[in-house]
DNA sequence: TCTCCACTCT
DNA sequence: CATGAGAGTGGAGAT
């Protein structure tokens, strides 16, 4: 459910509640569909669409938080919420109260007058405009009075009010200014100039009259709520408390005083048994029992295990660390094999664990990736209750109520707390991994937990832990060079701008280039003018100061991001990096790098490139040798759309480009493509993966929209395959509500029906590139599984570093490299057997750098 | 501490 | 009306 709407509703209330401090407040609402207008005019809001119904579903939950919030609401049969507003705002103001009506509707200024002041949201729902009597005269020249005899003459188009043709809000401003009102300018319309505006005036003086009394808020509405019962008196925790749950609002729910939640909770969890061990036995141990260690910092490189617990439904231990490491049965239990475990997050568990010099082994099932192949929705907190909760499992709170959160993480004064903490997250991993593990079958989403997801856990553990050596004496070099790049290049900006200011800040920068200097604004952001890449790439011929900022702007990146950010990450000891893969975060089944993220360490510009001069192996004389696949997604598009051409190309082992080339600009001859030629039709192929429209190629290869067109649509000709395969995975996205990888990854598109243009389309383009993005995804992630099997049954030293998406990177003895060489490419192009052959580049060099 | 912008990668 | 997929990080500025 759509919660969006309630958010905004909720932060406005909460902004006004605290800004005003009402005594007394309402909520209108409209009613109904039709009101008394409609009885002078049918069309009366016609043509408006119908309420989305992202939107309309919300609706019956405001008056729940209405309630918590201790508002009172109200409606009334054949009247707007503006007439509602209208009355009771004249009711209070005669009583001598100062009214304030919030609102995002403009047609309530009309309800301003000494003692009611109108309130409009301006940008989001926190930014509001204060409307007063004398601020209306000011902005738009009459009196809030008048702003109905303006729509009388006007009309307005949102309402569908007509007013009279011709005349439009200039000049019923000129004719207000003279005459005063819409009754007064028919008096005098004998003395009015000979004009077709006269005649206008003279033969629509009904329908002005009509527009009039249609703008005009009912000020005197038979509204049945007396003033005396809208005396606020503030919140009603229970009732906001169970909104914010039903809502998830966890950020508003953990704003509120919440020691009385907390017991509440608590009182909510059923009593649980669990034993709290100092002495460890073989008798604890049982197949199949979860396993969870606590820790408080999310970086399991670093953190310590501070408790462990373990069990099934029958018993759950829960065990100091040091109890836990010292026991021989614990152990053996961990070491064992044949012993099943269940866990969440296997490859947190299983590194936790080697940092205490145990070796996991026989885990055979994992909540935390079994939920993710389930929904692939975002579990990136990283805490179990997520989780949870997403699988209707109550037992467990978040880890925030026991540990607290930010800066003030840490163990509870009462350990028994913490205690219970764990015991309850064994017992729902228990639970989870039976509901789990059927759901997973009845997906026949089996085989990718317990032969794709979970071994790769543990192959991405012993990447993550080998980690990769820094040169961090390189960096420091690079780090004065740069720096003294930036100080050249900031003064020569400076110099440009005739003054000072922080290049880092778009806002600042915004000021100096569109203000100060006078250039043209190409692109706004949300909030203010954008500096983007593109923007000034534009203004370059025009602008000098643009290149330095450029300029700046890449070297400075290369400093903190990689120099700084990369120094800081260096385990000073090991001179080695150990990054983490987040394996539940990408919605398509690709891996991403956190801490540092090092698939995105600088290649396409020299500059940032020299940062893999700093990645070395760990030995000398050893070298990084790095493999990727060349045109995995293409080739999967060809695999799965069955285009003969395509597949054609690939099996012939043509240059995939130059083909698509030769076919959308009809050439017959490879050696009359130019490299423009080649260029566009590559731009063309990334495009059409990604489900590029007109617009975006235009703007991609600086041509017309219409030129675009053209290449798509000869494209879809000649690539007929493509185009079926485009429309047949639309069809079956909207018909089973979701779409799979070859490997049966799956992905939820709830938005693939939506009325929402916008949505719908971006739903579509995540249907097509999906399947080509996550089966690439899957591919590796099978070949990087048979890869660490292979070296071991080879008893090679070469190891798997790094994965970026389509390569594979080692570090490998000399004497292993021609080994390594078939290896890889054995194993890469052969895992997996599409219709069209896998290929697999490799090279080779002293750094990262020099492995290209 | 969060959000936005700009930058980096496949 | 907006306009190509998937990610993460750092700095500025707002909350």
């Amino acid at each position: 459910m759509h919660t969006n709407a309630l958010y905004g509703f909720h932060n406005m209330l909460e902004v006004i509640v605290d800004k005003e401090k009402p005594t007394h407040a309402l909520v209108a609402f409209d009613a109904g569909k039709t009101t008394f207008r409609h009885k002078y005019f049918e069309e009366y809001k016609g043509g408006r669409s119908k309420m989305p119904s992202e939107f309309a579903e919300q609706i019956p939950y405001m008056k729940d938080l209405l309630k918590g919030f201790g508002l009172k609401s109200y409606e009334l049969p054949d009247y707007e919420a503006d007439d509602i507003i209208g009355t009771l705002a004249r009711e209070a103001e005669e009583k001598g109260f100062e009214v304030v009506v919030l609102t995002g509707d403009r047609d309530l200024t009309q309800l301003a007058s000494d003692h009611v002041r109108i309130d409009i949201t301006k940008k989001g729902v926190k930014d509001l405009k204060e409307h007063t009597k004398d601020s209306i005269q000011e902005e738009m020249g009459i009196t809030p009075e008048q702003i109905v005899d303006m729509k009388g003459l006007a009309g307005d188009a949102s309402d569908n009010i007509p007013g009279v043709t011709k005349i439009g809000e200039k000049t019923a401003l000129k004719l207000l200014h003279e005459y005063g009102s819409v009754e007064n300018l028919y008096e005098h319309i004998d003395e009015m100039k000979k004009s077709k505006r006269k005649e206008y005036l003279i033969d629509e003086k009904e329908t002005a009259f009509l527009s009039k009394k249609l703008a005009t808020i009912d000020r005197d509405a038979p509204v049945e709520i007396s003033l005396d019962e809208l005396d606020y008196d503030g919140q009603d925790m229970e009732a906001l408390i169970s909104f914010y749950k039903e809502m998830d609002f966890n950020s508003h729910l953990s704003k509120l005083d919440t020691t009385d939640y907390m017991e509440e909770l608590a009182e909510e969890l059923t009593e649980i048994d669990s034993t709290f061990v100092e002495e460890i036995d073989a008798s604890m141990f049982k197949d199949g029992m979860a396993l969870y260690t606590e820790m408080l910092d999310e970086n399991y490189h670093h953190s310590e295990i501070i408790c462990v617990a373990w069990g099934n439904k029958d018993n759950v231990y829960v065990a100091d660390p040091k109890t836990v490491f010292q026991s021989d049965a614990f152990k053996n239990w961990i070491e064992d094999e044949a012993m099943q475990k269940v866990v969440y997050d296997a490859k947190q568990t299983y590194v936790a664990l080697n940092r205490n010099e145990l070796t996991i082994k026989g885990i055979s099932f994992d909540i935390m990736l079994a939920s993710y192949l389930l929904t692939a929705e975002d579990s990136s907190s990283g805490d179990l209750v997520d989780v949870a909760v997403k699988h209707d499992y109550q037992g467990v709170s978040p880890d925030e109520m026991v540990y607290g959160k930010g800066k003030k993480i840490s163990r509870p004064e009462d350990e028994s707390r913490m205690h219970d903490h764990l015991a309850r997250k064994v017992l729902a991993i228990n639970t989870l991994s039976e509901t789990l593990d059927k759901e997973l079958k009845e997906n026949e989403q089996e085989d990718l937990l317990k032969k794709m997801e979970l071994p790769l856990a543990m192959v991405l553990a012993e990447m993550e832990i080998q980690g990769i050596t820094a040169d961090a004496e390189r960096l420091e070099k690079m780090k004065g060079e740069f720096q003294e790049t930036l100080d050249r290049v900031e003064k020569q900006i400076f110099k440009e701008a005739g003054e000072e200011f922080n290049i880092n800040s778009p806002k600042q920068l915004s000021v100096i280039l569109f203000e100060k200097m006078g250039y043209p604004v190409i692109k706004k952001t949300k909030t203010g003018y954008s500096t983007a890449q593109d923007v000034l790439e534009k203004l370059r011929d025009q602008a000098p100061i643009v290149e330095y900022i450029l300029e700046y702007r890449q070297i400075s990146k290369i400093q903190s991001t990689y120099i700084e950010g990369l120094l800081k990450v260096i385990d000073p000891e090991t001179s080695k990096i150990h990054t983490r893969y987040l394996q539940t975060v990408a919605r398509t089944g690709r891996l991403s790098s956190v801490d540092p993220n090092l698939q995105n360490i600088p290649i396409r510009l020299e500059e940032g490139r020299k940062i893999r001069q700093a990645f070395v192996p760990r030995e000398k004389g050893w070298k990084i040798y790095a493999s990727d696949y060349s045109q995995i997604e293409l080739r999967i598009l060809a695999h799965i759309s069955e285009d003969e051409h395509f597949i054609k190309a690939f099996n012939d082992d043509e240059d995939i480009h130059t083909t698509t080339a030769m076919r959308v600009f009809d050439v017959d001859d490879a050696s009359k493509i130019t490299p423009n030629m080649r260029r566009d039709a590559k731009a063309v192929n990334f495009g059409i993966v990604y489900g590029i429209s007109d617009y975006g190629l235009s703007q991609n290869l600086n041509i017309t929209r219409k030129e675009a067109k053209e290449y798509i649509d000869t494209y879809f000709e000649r690539f007929p395959g493509v185009k079926t395969f485009i429309d047949e995975i639309i069809r079956q996205a909207k018909e089973q509500g979701y779409v799979e990888t070859l490997f049966h990854r799956r992905r939820y598109l709830p938005d693939i029906n939506s009325r929402n243009f916008n949505l719908r389309s971006f739903a579509e383009r995540t249907a097509m590139n999906t399947p080509i993005q996550g089966s690439a995804a899957d591919i590796l992630k099978m070949a990087m599984i048979e890869m660490n099997k292979r070296i071991k049954e080879e008893k090679m030293q070469a190891t798997m570093l790094l994965q970026v998406h389509d390569e594979l990177i080692f570090e490998v003895p000399e004497a292993e490299i021609e080994k390594l060489e078939k290896l890889v490419e054995e194993v890469m192009e052969n895992t997996v057997q599409l219709s069209v052959p896998l290929k697999v580049d490799s090279s080779y060099g002293d750094s990262w750098y020099d492995a290209k």
